[in-house]
DNA sequence: CGCTAACCTTACGTAAACGTTAGGTTGGTG
DNA sequence: CACCAACCTAACGTTTACGTAAGGTTAGCG
């Protein structure tokens, strides 16, 4: 079982961000200080780091979220990072449960932010086309 | 016919800013120079101003873009604020076809960028409840 | 015509989110 | 084991999008 371990350069590229965005993020604490590491040492980093950052990415560019509101959102998360290390060893169901039972709330809060945004676009969205219907009604009237 | 005229405090409150925030957008060429006004003299607007400046504003928040990438999606939009100007005049029909000609595609590239972010929002949302799901399924799976 | 709140210009200050530079270290490869 | 690309830390620099302060002016009201 090898588990293909990443540099912070491979991860910087796969999530389109800088090596130095990745070392603010963590010094932020919006990273799980990534398995503590002799001081000079390289970061390594799992597949499933790369999928943390993405998310926060996204959280970021799609709902503009600042890295402090990420960060809130991520105390939690901070959480789950303990405990899914758990997971990869001795995960008795009990903890198995209770991992499972903090992170359906938090991919929750995250859909219910998801979606706020989705109706505020979609208002927009409308109101420009009321708008255009407008604008093409009187073209057509104009054009006679 | 009373234009009822607006200062820059009542603006700014109505869109939910500060009046600095105005005078940088007009310094940066955002709001199209409100008719030439003399040195020292107080700022007036229009009701129509208003809803341009909203629609910046909106355009900022849920899209994220920044002043420039607005600035960018204004130029057209400042040769259609010249074009208003003339239509409370004299406006040939001509001339008002011509408008409505230029206002057309501009409010096409706004929702453009508004249905861009919508899909990509759409995936977004998917991907979370994906996730939500399997999560509930595990859950129901381990508290049997 | 005088008052004063709201405006004006100019200029420097600031917070967030990284960029960049300098000088040194690590770790996979031949 | 020697090399060198990619990494490390620490520190200062930069851009964007305004905030804030100072000193003066305008314009609606009584």
């Amino acid at each position: 079982m090898s588990a293909t371990v990443l540099r912070i350069g491979e991860v910087a590229q796969r999530v389109g961000v800088t090596p130095r965005t990745i070392r603010y993020y963590e010094e932020l604490g919006l990273l799980g200080s990534a398995s503590a590491r002799d001081k000079g040492a390289h970061r390594t980093y799992a597949e499933a780091d790369v999928g943390r950052l993405q998310e926060l990415i996204r959280l970021r560019d799609l709902l503009g979220l600042t890295l402090e509101e990420l960060l809130e959102l991520a105390e939690a998360e901070e959480a789950r990072a303990v405990l899914r290390g758990r997971w990869e060893e001795d995960p008795s169901d009990e903890e198995r449960l209770r991992i499972v039972e903090e992170a359906i709330p938090h991919v929750e809060r995250q859909l219910a932010l998801v979606r706020g945004r989705q109706a505020t676009l979609d208002e927009f969205a409308r109101e420009l086309e009321t708008k255009l219907r407008r604008l093409r009604r009187r073209h057509r009237e104009l054009s006679s």
